[in-house]
RNA sequence: GCUCCCAUCGUCUAGCGGUCUAGGACGCCGCCCUUUCACGGCGGAAACACGGGUUCGAGUCCCGUUGGGAGUGCCA
């Protein structure tokens, strides 16, 4: 076992699995994959308030769905209490730690001091040195490190490099709160250390608090960690990721229809590469994937390039895969509950498996895949009703319509051939002056509730697009 | 404010002092294939933030400016 790399991802359970933390668990995931160690989940849930069951099974199902599998137990961190304040009663006794009895108020008064002066706002380590006779009544202490205050501590990084950080801004954190429990500056160190975690690969969120990490490492005679900062992910805009652009939960993107192979591919590109290679399968981004070769600057997030790379993956997916994620995500996806209903129907099943390699072709999205089947799934016979007939600006395009309907009405046998007879017919509809398409549809719409034969329209004529511009037309 | 990090096409990136008139991918534009849309193929527009150094030679090294970002808790 010596020798052996040991990663870990450590995500706090206060919500779902977001697409950073699912990028950090994937470069985690590769590098122990890479070096033929270990990874270990470890849920960091010291703060009680704010962590919850749910968001535990939330992360634990968004690693899985990723395709990303820990080794052994995932560890609790709060579990690990007894430890931590073993740890911190050491380094009391060791002298590397001390009470201090200072407030929250005189805490907050030192800090607006600071500020003012222009100074870092940092604890002054008044009790540092203080008799503990000293202490007023009735204030329970919280455990402090006594951190280096001239020099620097310099954090060795694999991506970032050598990060030198001024001792004197350094101060004198808490470890233990006042109520006893561990805070995390503590847990994780004392966690990693225990865990045999010999890799720390982290967001760079995290590069200031290894400084502090490293005088605890320091303290207690352990050896440090190699540490891997990697940057953030960004939003399109270059601001930090916020749910308006993409930091959503994994399943967030699994219900807009991505498959986990092509949010791997995708991920494992953001702020690393290997050359020029773009489309890479997870064997070659094991073998391939190395910490000096991981970006140093944040990127964003572009949803055009994971449609593109998702696309390639449907391309390349059998029928069986594409189905099976097709059913997995009607059962999730709300929008997509009749679409659920049409694969269970025997009969409906065998034609859009047979009509999927024509169609899949074409989808960006599962999403998209399942709503393009809209065609085969809906009532037959497709009809424009006797109001919308009426309505159409001439003959010529009645005529044309109904062409079209009848070629789809006459298509029974869905063969990848007679799928794409039937979409070379919805295109002749595409053709149609939008105007004259959408009179009949608006006059339906207003004229009571359309019938099937215009809804399975509308559903041939463009999802959103069209239902939009239906939208803006009856305002 | 203070500490730290970052900086090549719109975006993700290759580049580790000369082979860079800067390469790939997504997106965009054009052409071809095609009785639609895609897929595929071919081609095009598009970048070394700025200013100083170091060097025979700088996208590549150093400093500064500007612009982004992170941290600055008895949160994690």
């Amino acid at each position: 076992m010596s020798g052996q790399v040991v990663t870990r991802f450590a995500p706090s359970p206060t919500g779902f699995l977001h697409i950073g933390g699912a990028r950090t668990a994937l470069f985690n995931w590769l590098y122990a994959k890479h070096t033929g160690g270990r990874m270990l989940l470890r849920i960091e849930d010291t703060d009680r308030a704010r962590s919850s069951d749910d968001a535990v099974e939330a992360i634990k199902s968004g690693l899985a769905w990723m395709g990303l599998h820990w080794d052994d137990d995932p560890i609790s961190q709060f579990q690990r209490a007894d430890r931590h304040r073993e740890i911190a009663n050491e380094l009391l006794a060791r002298g590397a730690a001390y009470k201090c009895y200072t407030t929250p108020e005189e805490l907050e008064a030192m800090r607006d001091a600071a500020r003012e002066a222009g100074k870092q706002p940092r604890y002054d380590g008044r009790w540092r040195d203080r008799d503990e006779a000293e202490a007023p009544e009735g204030v329970d202490p919280v455990i402090r490190i006594k951190a280096p205050t001239d020099g620097a501590t310099i954090v060795g990084d694999h991506v970032q490099g050598d990060v030198s950080f001024p001792n004197v801004d350094l101060d004198d954190f808490v470890i233990l709160r006042s109520d006893g429990t561990p805070t995390y500056m503590l847990a994780v160190v004392v966690d990693d250390h225990d865990m045999g975690v010999t890799h720390v690969i982290r967001g760079d969120d995290h590069l200031t608090n290894a400084a502090r990490q490293q005088v605890i490492y320091e303290a207690m005679g352990w050896t440090v960690p190699e540490m891997a900062h990697i940057p953030l992910i960004h939003g399109p805009d270059g601001a930090k990721l916020s749910k308006r652009h993409g930091a959503l939960g994994v399943e967030a993107y699994r219900d807009m229809g991505y498959l986990p192979s092509a949010l791997r591919n995708y991920l494992a590109r953001l702020g690393w590469s290997h050359g020029d290679d773009e489309i890479m399968s997870d064997a070659q981004m094991i073998e391939w994937f190395n910490l000096p070769d991981i970006n140093k600057g944040a990127a964003r997030f572009d949803f055009q390039k994971l449609e593109a790379l998702n696309g390639h993956y449907m391309r390349s997916a059998a029928t069986e895969e594409l189905i099976d994620a097709l059913k997995e995500l009607s059962a999730q996806a709300d929008s997509l509950t009749d679409f659920g209903r049409a694969l269970r129907d025997d009969t409906l099943r065998a034609r859009i498996e047979a009509a999927i390699p024509a169609l899949a072709e074409r989808a960006k999205t599962l999403v998209e895949l399942a709503e393009s089947t809209g065609f085969i799934t809906s009532q037959r016979p497709i009809a424009l009703n006797d109001k919308a007939q009426q309505q159409l600006a001439d003959d010529a395009t009645r005529a044309r319509l109904n062409l079209v309907f009848e070629t789809l009405n006459s298509l029974d046998d869905w063969t990848a051939e007679s799928t794409d007879a039937a979409l070379r017919a919805l295109a002749e509809v595409r053709e149609l002056k939008v105007g004259k398409v959408m009179q009949p549809i608006r006059a339906a719409l207003t004229g009571g509730l359309p019938s099937p034969g215009v809804i399975d329209l509308m559903s041939i004529l463009g999802r959103e697009e069209t239902l939009g511009r239906i939208s803006d037309a009856l305002q």
